[in-house]
DNA sequence: TGTACATCAGTGAACGCGCGTTCACTGATGTAC
DNA sequence: TGTACATCAGTGAACGCGCGTTCACTGATGTAC
């Protein structure tokens, strides 16, 4: 649980004074023990310590509650891969590739946020709020391929918007397999990915040719 | 609708014959509207034409049912990348890339099935005829990276269990993000995969530098 | 070919349950004066 | 500082509904003789 009945022992007051949020968290509580469509509003309700009609003054219903989770994921997302990107430095190749890198860390470290963000079915991405937010995150993996790609001999520069979208489909591909999910690797999700993205920029010239390149 | 009732015109008997097939086919039609976890046990009788209490002669409940259905898509799968794989006639690496072609393409033209292979939480993966199942699907990939890694440059060999991971994991992040959802794309899926998966295994010493591989 | 019978697949009625949603309400908060 | 009042967030009771599951049943099928 994360500060399901108020962190603060604020409890037990009429007014719960932070319902909305409580709500989210809960939510994300919830999403991580059985999943994005595991549990009912009601439940949300219950779970929050709050009758089943108080959701309605803050969401028109549980699909809108998911959806700002949704976003907030998204928004979170979007924090941690410029952080990851930040942490490459003033290398774009490296900051690319810590950008795939905190894409995975982000689905291992917030798998509830990741199962309301992906794996909602498409309903969500209707959304204008969610899908913009989701934009954003995007754009910042798409930006550090930008800079990346700049890099790149003259001549032969990859598509920058195509580089990322294979690095994103990287990540997420690793991801949604082999994060969480049952499946044995014989290596770890992070080297996986770090493998495969060494392999592929060193074949569009962005990676040193099997010198090491991360830390 | 597939053949929910009885292609034959063999309907309104008391025995209807074929329930098992009929229900399969039914959550199929029912995943394809509204996802795997969009209806109810009752609705998918319902559907079926059926009483409530009849799936229960066959299934013992709305999990078994999908995990039948998951069951069955993984076989479908791993035939159709084994078919994949065989279109690339004797080539190994071409054979490679046509088996991943072959998941995009499956995962286009059976989105149904591919919903409840991948998309239905991981509780499936716990049923051990559906982790087996999903298990030969991936090992008719793992053969063809063994055979294309077979004719690596001698000395620089990659591991061929890794390049089916990484060829899977894009494959399945493409497919995921790409196919079915509302995202806009500048190119298919198809081409995206392409692409990328020529960009991989050219750093890997597999494939033409830059000639045409495929038709 | 015909009859008796066992088997089994599907019926339909029934149950308790939790959900979604609404409603008039009530208690807390903040603000005007 | 104190009081009256508007606002608003949460209550709790209520409703109709569909679900999951069970049960004794019944009608179709196939087989033994």
């Amino acid at each position: 649980m994360r500060f399901t009945s108020g962190a603060g022992g604020r409890r037990d007051r009429y007014h719960h004074g932070n319902l909305r949020e409580a709500l989210v968290a809960t939510a994300l509580d919830l999403i991580a023990e059985r999943g994005p469509a595991g549990f009912a509003f009601a439940e949300v309700a219950r779970a929050a310590g709050v009758s089943p009609a108080a959701p309605y003054r803050h969401f028109r219903d549980l699909n809108a509650l998911l959806a700002e989770v949704a976003q907030r994921g998204f928004a979170q997302f979007a924090e941690a891969l410029a952080a990851g990107r930040a942490e490459g430095g003033a290398d774009p190749v490296r900051a690319l590739e810590r950008c795939g890198r905190a894409y995975l860390s982000f689905a291992r470290r917030e798998p509830a946020y990741y199962a309301a963000m992906f794996e909602t079915g498409l309903t969500l991405e209707a959304d204008p709020a969610v899908r913009s937010a989701s934009d954003r995150a995007f754009s910042v993996l798409r930006e550090a391929a930008e800079a990346a790609c700049a890099v790149a001999p003259a001549g032969r520069r990859p598509p920058a918007l195509m580089v990322a979208l294979h690095l994103w489909a990287l990540a997420h591909g690793i991801a949604s397999l082999f994060v969480g999910g049952g499946r044995r690797l014989p290596m770890s999700p992070e080297e996986l990915l770090e493998a495969g993205a060494l392999i592929y920029l060193q074949s569009l010239g962005l990676a040193g040719g099997g010198g090491k390149s991360t830390g």
